[in-house]
RNA sequence: UGGGCUGUAGCCAAGCGGUAAGGCACCAGACUUUGACUCUGGCAUGCGCUAGUUCGAAUCUAGCCAGCCCAA
């Protein structure tokens, strides 16, 4: 009997050739579109989302989903027909919400620059669903990332590695998943070279959506002006009444300590200041700025001026020159490791600090989070002991060789041993 | 009021008789499963105004206007 492999499919050309080359390689291939976010109400997002059993939820989720997901069903749809494979839409609005998009609204109001798709990858697309093939009696699961898994000898275990694809590799952003799962993980892409030769296979084959343009900006935010989103969805409750921002269940240090901020300063018009505090003009709110941004400062100066700073607390953005952004260490936190290694020497790795930042080398020391290690963190997590490496209390010092540019808090910091994928977490 | 200086795009700024550099800002594309960065392209028939000298002026001359500084 063949293996059957639950595959993730947004209805895109890397998912789709996905299903044809797991398809050809002999697996009983199971086809899943999440539907993930809907733009409009916020009612029809608080029920009926936890089932996790395929084909309850078929057909049955139609009110308030926008175009783009409908659109993306119904490809997938289509696509699983051509192939003759089964097809299921899974309601995962709610759990979506929870952990995705109140994480990502978070960690603003914080006056951090989340990445809302390692949340994804990490509940999403390698948690839920992975309960979800369960259900469906699927050995394995998959999806159309740009990354590899396979068995190393060297750590005897499962490890994450990068796309043979220079440039597509995706493994910054799954990061987070569990380690546990790798085993059961399929990445049909991972011996491609390029998106180019994906989408032959695709027209090659007649698939309908081997034109379709590649997906980029954020997923649930379609017109892709985040400012607004956040603007709505702050309003339609996903923080407190009274403006102070709602706890999330998963929550950095730093956020925990800041998180009396009132959302209404996101919005609110500041001063922007010079490195050696001079005001150079007016901000339109912090909410619309991020370290090493250039764009939107609006002020003339004989130099290029980034963001080198937000201060949440004086509602001020610090601006400087270029030098100003570089840095060779830097702090993390909600670290996640895919390989066990011994974590009492310094370790040397390479890491990226953004997707599309090229690795650079760096030592790796993992610190107990006991004390203010900076001190603008205040720690919540003395009380609890160390257990093992999988641990909220632990952070991460990173020091880099070469100073690295524009080192941003919220943003991941991806480790990598080689090819392989040792672990990351969140910039403090 | 007398003396000196300055007036080039939204901001800064080169040019010093030969037909308006550059930077910042802004706009548009490209790149991109985060936000950014980056890259490419666009951006003054006109140089405070008016007259003149000259084949030709932002560049020389005169007058006027505006701003700044120093004297009273």
């Amino acid at each position: 009997m063949s293996k059957r492999v639950l595959l993730g499919m947004s209805g895109g050309v890397d998912s789709s050739v996905s299903a044809l080359l797991l398809k050809q390689q002999g697996y009983e291939v199971v086809g899943a579109t999440m539907c993930l976010w809907e733009e409009e109400s916020q009612g029809a997002v608080n029920k009926g989302a936890e089932q996790i059993s395929g084909n309850a939820t078929q057909g049955k989720i139609k009110n308030g989903i926008n175009n783009l997901e409908t659109n993306a069903i119904n490809d997938a749809k289509a696509v699983c027909e051509q192939l003759g494979i089964e097809h299921h839409v899974i309601d995962f609005r709610k759990m979506f919400k929870e952990k995705v998009v109140d994480n990502f609204i978070n960690s603003y109001m914080c006056g951090k620059t989340p990445n809302p798709c390692v949340e994804c990858n990490k509940f999403m697309k390698f948690g839920a669903f992975a309960k979800l093939a369960d259900d469906l009696r699927c050995e394995y699961i998959a999806t159309g990332h740009y990354a590899k898994v396979e068995f190393s000898k060297e750590y005897n275990q499962y490890v994450l590695k990068k796309s043979e694809a220079q440039g597509k590799d995706q493994t910054y952003f799954l990061y987070g998943i569990d380690k546990k799962i790798l085993p059961r993980i399929i990445f049909p892409l991972s011996n491609f070279n390029s998106k180019e030769e994906i989408r032959k296979i695709a027209s090659d084959n007649g698939l309908k959506v081997a034109e379709k343009k590649d997906s980029q900006e954020i997923c649930f935010i379609s017109d892709n002006d985040y400012v607004q989103f956040l603007k709505k969805q702050v309003e339609l409750g996903s923080g407190k009444k009274d403006g102070i921002i709602k706890k999330s269940t998963y929550k950095t240090d730093i956020e925990n300590a800041n998180s009396n901020f009132s959302t209404a300063n996101l919005y609110k018009q500041g001063n922007i200041i010079y490195k050696d505090g001079s005001v150079l003009g007016k901000h339109s709110g912090l909410i619309n700025y991020t370290i090493g941004q250039r764009k939107g400062l609006g002020i003339a100066y004989k130099d290029p001026l980034y963001v080198v700073k937000l201060d949440t607390r004086k509602n001020e953005v610090i601006v400087g020159t270029e030098k100003d952004l570089y840095s060779n260490e830097l702090i993390a936190n909600e670290l996640n490791f895919l390989i066990n290694i011994d974590f009492n020497k310094k370790i040397d790795i390479k890491a990226k600090i953004r997707y599309r930042a090229k690795d650079a080398e760096a030592k790796l020391e993992i610190l107990e989070n006991k004390e203010n290690v900076r001190n603008n963190i205040n720690s919540v997590a003395k009380e609890s002991e160390l257990k093992g490496i999988d641990s909220k209390n632990m952070i991460a010092k990173i020091t880099f060789i070469e100073p690295q540019r524009a080192i941003t808090p919220g943003q991941s910091i991806v480790f990598y041993l080689g090819d392989v994928v040792l672990g990351g977490g969140k910039i403090l």
